[in-house]
DNA sequence: TATGAATGAGGGTTCATTCAT
DNA sequence: TATGAATGAACCCTCATTCAT
């Protein structure tokens, strides 16, 4: 009785701590990308939060603290992103994995963005938190591929080089949008995306012929093309 | 001939300069490359350059345009690649342009990868330089695939689109490398690599068998495959 | 009558709000004594007080407050000492001075301790606090000595800079004690440096003729001396 | 010959660079003496020093090591005085001691009272440097009693105790110089100071009996006897 | 031209104090 | 009255840039 009194009242204060932790995060994510950590300033931080700078800190130990904050944000975001792409059974679920993946970039445009910039200076943010991820959609992307390499439906490619230039792909896609210079796109433009992004995989941007292929599968080179 | 004998002397006094410079830009290279610009300190390159930090104020107006020589010097060398990289005629040009490009990619590491980065960041950066070899690689891919779309032996696909997941797979693939968890592939290697990355771009992942192929021409979707 | 009514309940708050006072100023000294008075925090002051950094502004206006009503605490505790000193008449009413003056440090040892170190950075502490009863206790001791200088018990010694030096007898035992690197004395410890001071100050270090000593060992009071 | 030239022009810009620090450590003290290590700010020790804030910090770590350097060089100072001091023989000896030791603390009278003063507060000044040198002396002067104690010279006491006290004395002394409220004594003044110290020691305030005190005021040294 | 000490604006952070609840 | 989040001045320190030598 007395618990579920007390309860409410703590949730509510650490509701109220947490939104503005929520805050602060956002305020920071947007001015960590549009000048880069190193280069933020606490002072605009709180000016974009509206609050005074000693504030933040009763809310994190230290600037490098909310960075971090914003990168345990996104483990959590992405980590629903794998529960439910399932495990990439067929077409359709790659699709669906690289869209949700698209959507996420967008939804958190900011915060995805502070990752990858960070990470390519700061160890612990790659490490930590890209690699990790990373790793885990790698290993996804390349059972799949692997998976069907054996069941003789994809050429006998390096399974690991060829996630790479998945994932390079899709970032690829996604780096103006990152950068600024681009809109993000729309959830339908995702789904074209998603669906442009498989093709190419797949099958490539040679039109398929009866003589090529039949050639292909018998591994000789056909010298017409290119 | 008075001028032929000052030429030379000024020459070598320009040489000399123009040594000090490349001194400078191969240090200040190295610290950006390993800290990021925006944590490297004008007293570390001065240390690496072996030379007192007044001494680059000689050379260089401040900190930045270091930088800014550095992404000028990338310029001359992405020019001469493109040179050489010819119009994209066939399949072995795409290879050796890609070749090439990651070939230069590890002989200027540091330079390439300051550079990516701080476009990231810096929209002086960006725009005058990186935006600018990379619109003109873009457009060098796009013409080659639209000419092949027209020729109906590309499938339809968006250009500039493609173009960009083709410029997102290899970064992927230099990515490691750029962070340098990943030691820089040797030349034979870079030739791999960008066989690799032509074949996937051409034909995809899947094998290709008659009845699909058949199929795929007509546009059908094939239902047994994922 | 309503004044009798009404006395105790203001009485009864008053008393509240003393003991709030306390409450505070113990949980002060101890932090204060821990760590200083600049480096102390008004927020570990509230925890060690088990309430509420706004509250203690409730009863003090500032921090500095707390510590100069320490201060004045024992300015208080120290005129009791003085009273029950009585007049120092003889050597045993000097060990119970003395006595009583350890005693006094090591119940309050937090306080002293305070009072004595920002004396010796705060000047308002020094002149109004420390200074004023040092300055007591020396008149004591002087005019102690001088009388028994006329009645030349004594040698012919400064008084002033005798009196000072038996206090810094006094305070040396002290120092390890409210250094914090030394327990404090027990109540028998007490009384057996208290003889010891009062001793090599009356007699020195070295060993008196065989007359003197005899009434000495004997634990007879010389009358003529003291 | 080229070791010979550089060696001058080396320790000329070393000794420039002492001198420099010198100053620091001069108006630090100064600031650290007026308002406690804690309250001093490095922008008032920059300003007494007459030089950038940032300027200190081409010569110190940080303000904290400016505190350490002080305590440092003291440590030499010390050194230096007893080695002076010889071995504490007889009373000449100790005389020579004290007086030695007080006109260091005049000396260097800032040094000093910073050094005493942090002590009170912060642990690494006390053990690595204050009880350090404390150690030495009390071991001298306690070897001094104990010895007497055994040529029954002096009387049986607690050789220990009575060393803090005579250091007590010395300090007590001190005490209103080190904080401020009193001019430094003149070398005459240390002096007495001195003899006070030792005769307060030696033979307590008492009157002597005849027999002593005879041999004592034709400034005989009784030969016994120290 | 080369040097490196000097500079000082501006950074992240702390903490006594205020004030709405 | 009790609370503790909000405040912002002031702290220590960094570092790109300047300038006397």
């Amino acid at each position: 009785m007395n618990v579920k009194k007390i309860k409410p009242f703590q949730s509510r204060r650490e509701r109220r701590i947490e939104q503005r932790r929520q805050e602060i995060m956002t305020a920071a994510a947007q001015v960590f990308a549009e000048q880069g950590y190193a280069y933020a300033t606490t002072k605009e931080i709180a000016a974009v939060a509206d609050m005074a700078e000693g504030t933040l800190y009763n809310y994190f130990p230290g600037k490098r603290d909310i960075l971090l904050a914003i990168a345990d944000e996104m483990q959590c975001i992405a980590e629903q992103l794998f529960a439910e792409a399932g495990s990439l059974e067929n077409r359709r679920d790659m699709v669906f994995l690289v869209e949700r993946g698209l959507e996420m970039f967008v939804a958190r445009l900011n915060f995805t963005r502070i990752l990858l910039l960070e990470a390519l200076v700061d160890d612990v943010i790659l490490q930590e938190f890209v690699q990790q991820r990373l790793n885990y959609i790698a290993a996804l992307v390349a059972t799949f591929i692997n998976e069907r390499i054996e069941a003789q439906v994809f050429r006998e490619v390096d399974s690991g080089m060829t996630t790479r230039m998945v994932l390079g792909m899709v970032l690829a896609l996604m780096l103006p949008v990152l950068r600024g210079v681009q809109a993000p796109p729309t959830p339908v433009q995702c789904h074209d995306l998603a669906v442009a992004v498989v093709d190419l995989l797949l099958d490539g941007l040679r039109v398929r012929s009866v003589v090529e292929d039949a050639a292909l599968s018998q591994g000789v080179s056909v010298p017409v093309l290119c």
